[in-house]
DNA sequence: TACTAAGCGAGACGGTACGTCGAGTCTTTGG
DNA sequence: CCAAAGACTCGACGTACCGTCTCGCTTAGTA
């Protein structure tokens, strides 16, 4: 009647070795990106044997999916401060502009873009996605820009995806800035700031 | 006196083989990704040896990236009316859109955008862009939205790579508009279409 | 204390796969000669990988000269009765001619003579002849032909080579009969013999 | 009505051409072996190309063929004194000796021994062969040595080829000596060399 | 405490693709 | 039509990586 009648005789496997490998896969993946990462490479990077992959994971593409995953779900986006729609998104976005520039998961992400058709990696893509997106959903919800909502978001996250992902250059925060104003329909601030500037919506 | 004295000897490479390759290269790409295309299968399918490949290209990449320029620089899109920038826009985005959507370049581009550290790569994909924003620079200028004229190109090409390329989803024509609509800070026509709809600006 | 304190890490190597190995480049190299024998045939026949090929042996030069080496090995020519030099001459000879031309070993050796620059091929020829050679000298000596035991040596292997190895005739039994008696400066058992032998010219 | 009804029309093939091939080729085989001999570096060796080859010979075996056989027709061995069987023999067996050892034909005729299953090398190393037994035969015939000739004739051929084809190793004229002296039957000649030397016997 | 199942690092296993090289043929330009 | 240069097809070479299997060992957790 109980779920785990089997407390799996054996040696269980070790913690350590599995944190070990999945740091190891994002370092090499950022690194060199996913094609020319070997399973070999990552395991050495780990101090421990391939077997010790494939006893944990399916193939390399599970593996890497998982570092990913992992890496992102342990990154906490700050919560909105729900003073202004503008400064909301503008906080959002730079989490995430600072996020994929500067920490592994950027190059890494990258590299397993067009790995679409790899279904295990889909999924990777899919919630970092969708994490996103309910994200801005929570600061454009029941304020004046609700309408259309949808597609300033997609306009939004596909800058940041564009120019980080696919161009690879830097994105400024007056770049985030301006296109916050324009998908919003504001006044764009322009040098100087108006000090009135960002009205709550 | 001249620059090239030497009529270079010998039998010169055969410009039918080189677009079989290229030809062969695409379709591969486009049907099997970058990765489980294999240098024999595109000879064979050119009815041609590797070895007529590796004469021209360096390796797998280098061929790669010549077909999917060659295949690039081959479509032209239609020049913009003048008459509305919406219009012009729309019809614009809705060409690239269709261009990444229904033909084998589509697929092909997105097999290749991990790879932006292959610098052979790189180059393929920023020609395309850069066309891209030409073309939108073109609609854009000497209008009342040439004011933050970039950040309008990066959020419109953005919505079209995140969309296309990364989510790998459609695009329907309205949601062009209305992303159209939001960049220009124009009022969306909302269904239904107001007749005086798409003003001229 | 000891010697071996490091049993070598990893899985060691196969010993059936090495033999197979050994047995199949034998056998395609007597069947097709050295220069048509494919490594990937080699590697197919013993039903295993290239890879178990270059793993064993730097190239496929070192493993046919292994394989052969390994046949030599094997075949243990029987000792000389010590009862008349003569018999025992003709006993040792044909035992190596049957092993070059009954066994693989004959065309397999042939195939490899051209290859004396090839340093792993001499040793295999090195071997095969000191071996042979020895086996002479323990049949002459301490006989009265210890003289110029060595130029009889030569004259009786040159034989067997030249006839065998080099043009590919055999040697039938009498042959070898009447060059014994004649390297021995014997009477040779002609039917019936000159009696007044060999006056000046 | 005639004979040659075509004066082959065209420009006639170059014998510079030819010459200078058949001497790359002798080179070329003597000094890197059959094997590593490529038809391209023979080319650029005699100054011409491929096709210059190919329009002369059938292919790479030809051409090597025609380039040994034509090396050892040019090479004229004296004719025997007939004075002395021992020192007839002792002349021919030099002369090919030096042949073998001084000539770019020694390294050569090596590297096609192995290659007896192709019916074109065969036929060089069998008229380089027959020649010399024809000589050997001329020096033996009406002599008291006629008895057992072929098989005086093949220990003496063996040792040559022997020795200096498959061993690689020199042969000093006292090693000849003492082998004629041995397959004639005589005395042989110990050191220090009686003063009547070589009498007839 | 001793047994036992499974994890551990290391590395060989069969397989597939890579990029290279040589053979023999074909196709240029230039006598 | 020859000569020189070099591209052509074909097929073998030796290498690299994948995912699996096997070695000798260590480490839980049960007996």
């Amino acid at each position: 009647m109980q779920a785990d009648l089997k407390p799996p005789a054996g040696r269980p496997l070790d913690n350590r070795v599995t944190s070990a490998l999945l740091d190891a896969a994002l370092s090499e993946v950022s690194e060199h990106g996913l094609e020319k990462t070997t399973v070999a490479e990552i395991a050495a990077r780990a101090h421990t044997s391939k077997q010790a992959i494939y006893r944990r994971f399916s193939d390399k593409t599970e593996l890497v999916a998982a570092a990913l995953l992992e890496a992102f779900r342990l990154s906490v986006p700050p919560p909105p401060q729900r003073a202004s729609v503008a400064q909301d998104l503008q906080q959002c976005l730079q989490y995430y502009t600072a996020l994929l520039h500067q920490t592994r998961l950027g190059p890494a992400l990258r590299s397993l873009v067009p790995h679409r058709r790899e279904q295990r990696l889909v999924a990777v893509l899919d919630e970092v996605e969708a994490s996103q997106r309910l994200m801005l959903r929570q600061v454009l919800i029941a304020t004046p820009f609700e309408s259309d909502m949808e597609t300033r978001i997609d306009l939004l996250l596909g800058l940041i995806y564009f120019r980080i992902l696919l161009c690879g250059i830097d994105i400024r925060n007056d770049d985030i800035e301006r296109a916050i104003y324009l998908v919003l329909g504001l006044i764009a601030p322009r040098e100087p700031m108006p000090p009135a500037g960002l009205p709550g919506l």
